[in-house]
DNA sequence: AGCACGCCGACT
DNA sequence: GTCGGCGTGCTC
């Protein structure tokens, strides 16, 4: 009887994704079975690539299978719910099986495995080189091979000649000289980082780079870095001279440097004893919690909100049902926006918890993180907290799934696979009969429609713990001020009230609502915009390397005062964090300043570093972007400042409001959490804006009421679901072309059901990145499996259309812009 | 996507 | 003649 593995392939994509059927070989017929791992050929090269078992089977209807090369675990490392939930996840957000599977898996259990290429074993040299003949590549080929010990990785092969290597190799496997086999290791850790190291003396170096300086100007400048520094970051030297990885390398070639690998430690994640310990709840706490408990100990699956306000106390009302949790012998999982940013509320689960929690995050080693995982996969730890994919945690009785601020958009994946983790906890807990808490301050439109509608239960929390007071806020109209002509960046109201804290030794948080950390430059002369030659967006400037970025593919340029164009003396517009520190640094003379941005912090001066470094000396004054809203409680803090509230507010995706209410709302919170009362100065250029005032008054519930209202009127989530088709290609003609044909195309097959819209093409908010062009078509609708079924279906099409060979095209669920 | 196969142009 | 360009079809 044969046996036959379904398996699932990493090499396919999205549109030829499917179970695939080879022959398990004799010698690992006992071993074999779903869930694991395996290396198989695929495709007409069969070139090796890494496939999952599904099922294993006995019948196939195909009937020249190819074998399975090899078995790469002992065990299951997935389990067939696991499986199942990977199958649902194709269905429900267009990506592969083995993209989810990927998804579920710590990446210390990742093997990376290369086609590695080798001198065959007993073969010299001179026996080599003849075979090459004087084939000019193959010679080439066998110098690269000869120099660097006998053996490397094909990509690394193709690299280094500059050309495809497969056939060069298949000659010389053919002639004897090469042998070509797969390796599979352990993938070393994440946590190294390339370092360039001086091979030279510093004088050397020196000397060298004042040769250069004319026929290699960057290699020159990063042998001048080096000479001070000996040695330094690759990352962080791009950063300073602009140079790209190919100077390193030619430097590298030359001999003046090495290119090493250099383990970084973090420091693990210390359990402060410090950290509060929960011990009684209010009355309104016991309430809410004496209701989810209730719901927890159903035998059927449920949903709660716990909407409660900033310092209400969630996290003692989490605490309490993860006790009963552990108590019960069941297991839970919580997630967290991003463990950087709630080192408090973890401190404080561990605080509790101690050995029966797994915290799952990213800056764990990766050996830290396997070890973590295995201990959930083992059943040791009863608790774990983590970010996003933490939901894939391989506990075994699963009776809670806590999603700290619910509203973040943390939670939604960008890449594939593009889950949202709240989708991923409701199909969990339906599964195992367990109870989804969703916690926050400012609950998404959407959930809080959901309590409404009675689909969720809903636990309310009003009071702020100790009865602190809410902060008194002012708007600050920054229109009036301009009219005034005062273009400044801090207004006079938040200036007032920052004098005033330091006269009295508080401190005062500055928040800077932007995505990115840096300006946007502008010649005033000649109003020359400087962009990206790659991508349609406008350059940032940093001025901590003088140089001009691009966020998207890395692009950089050097800028001096001057505009390049017509000599104009330059001008920056837009704030950045660097600007409003300047400002501050010329307002309050001697004051000192931390700021918190993407640009200080660093693998040495961690987000946690700063903001203990703010607590424990006391800096007056903290700027920072979107990091320094989150889950931060300072005593001393009795002032926050919102430099420009309205930037959030017009971005062009329906949850630009929701986003800002969160954030403003958020920011506030953070004053006046010690024993005495908070501030909070609002600047905004829209002071009659509604979305702002309702922020400014805490006023979550009239803002709900708005939102859901124009949410209604617009047909937008929750009362529809936005299905996101995108296509890109380096020919933007024909990226529309295939729009429009895939809109018709959708439109017609869709044509049945009802209240179904199908609009764009749009341009992609970013519509060019890397020279791609990217437009999007819209399919909104109430969700159904149909309409999946279709738009799967359309796209697995138009991927294949040899018309469109040329573009692709992924789909999206409510994407987050 | 990634790659082999096959059919046409430029060059040893 | 042949090397190598890219258009085409397939992946158990």
């Amino acid at each position: 009887m044969r046996m036959i593995a379904r398996v699932a392939v990493e090499a396919a994509t999205f549109a030829i994704d499917k179970p695939y059927d080879y022959l398990i070989p004799d010698e690992l017929r006992p071993r074999a079975k779903p869930g694991m791992r395996v290396i198989i050929p695929f495709s007409r090269g069969n070139k090796k690539t890494e496939g999952i078992i599904l099922e294993v089977v006995e019948e196939s209807e195909f009937k020249n299978l190819k074998r399975i090369s090899e078995l790469l675990d002992d065990e299951p490392v997935i389990t067939t719910e696991q499986l199942k939930l990977a199958a649902w996840m194709k269905s429900r957000f267009f990506c592969t099986i083995y993209d989810a599977v990927r998804a579920m898996l710590p990446a210390g259990l990742w093997f990376k495995s290369s086609n590695l290429c080798k001198i065959a074993p007993g073969v010299d040299k001179a026996f080599a080189y003849e075979k090459a003949g004087d084939d000019k590549k193959l010679i080439k080929l066998l110098d690269i091979l000869y120099q660097t010990g006998g053996s490397r990785s094909i990509d690394e092969l193709a690299k280094l000649m500059g050309s495809k290597v497969s056939g060069l190799m298949s000659r010389l496997q053919k002639e004897g000289v090469l042998t070509y086999h797969m390796s599979v290791k352990r993938r070393v850790s994440d946590k190294t980082v390339d370092t360039a190291v001086l091979a030279v003396s510093a004088e050397e170096a020196l000397e060298a780079s004042e040769k250069k300086k004319r026929s290699a100007p960057q290699q020159s400048e990063i042998l001048k870095l080096l000479s001070d520094f000996e040695e330094a970051e690759i990352k962080e030297i791009c950063y300073f001279t602009g140079a790209g990885r190919s100077s390193l390398k030619a430097l590298e070639k030359a001999g003046y440097i090495r290119i090493e690998k250099r383990e970084v430690f973090r420091r693990p994640l210390h359990s402060d004893s410090s950290a509060p310990l929960i011990e009684q709840l209010n009355s309104e706490q016991t309430k809410a919690y004496e209701g989810i408990k209730k719901l927890m100990q159903s035998d059927a699956a449920n949903a709660a909100l716990l909407y409660g306000v900033t310092g209400s106390g969630k996290t003692a009302v989490y605490i309490k049902l993860l006790s009963d949790i552990i108590s019960e012998g069941k297991d839970a999982i919580v997630l967290v926006p991003e463990i950087a940013l709630t080192p408090q509320l973890v401190a404080t689960f561990t605080r509790h918890f101690g050995d029966k929690i797994a915290v799952l995050h990213s800056s764990l080693t990766m050996g830290e993180r396997y070890d973590e995982w295995k201990r959930v996969k083992t059943g040791i730890v009863n608790i774990v907290v983590g970010t996003r994919s933490a939901v894939f945690a391989p506990v075994k009785n699963l009776g809670l799934i806590i999603i700290d601020e619910e509203q973040e958009s943390t939670y939604k994946s960008e890449n594939p696979p593009r889950y949202h983790a709240r989708d991923i906890a409701k199909y969990l807990c339906v599964q195992n009969n367990a109870l989804l808490l969703m916690g926050s301050a400012t609950p998404a439109i959407e959930s809080m429609y959901s309590a409404q509608a009675g689909k969720y239960h809903l636990f309310t929390l009003r009071g702020r713990f100790n009865e602190m007071a809410m902060p008194k806020v002012i708007i600050s109209d920054m229109k009036a001020e301009l009219r005034e002509g005062k273009g400044a960046v801090i207004g006079s109201d938040l200036k007032h009230e920052l004098e005033e804290n330091i006269k009295n030794g508080s401190q005062s948080i500055l928040f800077i609502n932007r995505r990115g950390t840096s300006s946007i430059i502008t010649c005033p002369e000649c109003t020359h915009l400087y962009t990206c030659p790659d991508c349609s967006v406008r350059l940032t400037y940093h001025s901590a390397n003088r140089r001009l970025m691009c966020h998207y593919c890395g692009h950089s340029e050097r800028i001096g005062e001057r505009c390049p164009k017509c000599g104009g003396l330059l001008k920056f517009i837009g704030i950045g964090t660097q600007k409003v520190e300047e400002e501050i640094e010329n307002l309050f003379q001697g004051t000192q300043i931390l700021r918190m941005d993407t640009d200080t912090i660093t693998a040495s001066r961690s987000h946690e570093t700063i903001l203990k470094e703010f607590s424990e000396k006391k800096i007056p004054i903290l700027i920072g972007t979107q990091m320094v809203t989150k889950g931060l409680n300072f005593e001393n803090v009795t002032l926050v400042g919102v430099i420009n509230a309205d930037q959030s507010l017009y971005a062009s995706d329906y949850r630009a409001h929701e986003r800002t209410f969160s954030l403003i709302t958020q920011v506030v919170g953070r004053s006046g959490r010690g024993s005495r009362p908070g501030r909070a100065v609002i600047q905004t250029f829209t002071p009659e804006n509604e979305v702002i005032k309702y922020a400014a008054a805490q006023d979550y519930d009239g803002f709900y009421e708005r939102e859901i209202a124009i949410r209604r009127m617009t047909g937008s989530p929750p009362f529809t679901q936005l299905y996101c088709l995108s296509v890109s290609g380096l020919d933007e003609q024909l990226v529309l072309l295939c729009c429009r044909e895939l809109k018709s195309a959708l439109i017609n097959s869709l044509k049945d059901i009802k209240d179904l819209s199908v609009l764009g093409p749009a341009p992609a908010p970013v519509v060019k990145v890397k020279n791609r062009f990217r437009y999007r078509v819209f399919v909104r609708c109430r969700p159904g499996k149909r309409v999946r079924a279709v738009i799967a279906a359309a796209i697995k099409k138009f991927n294949m259309d040899k018309r469109y060979r040329k573009v692709s095209v992924f789909g999206d669920v409510n994407p987050l812009d």
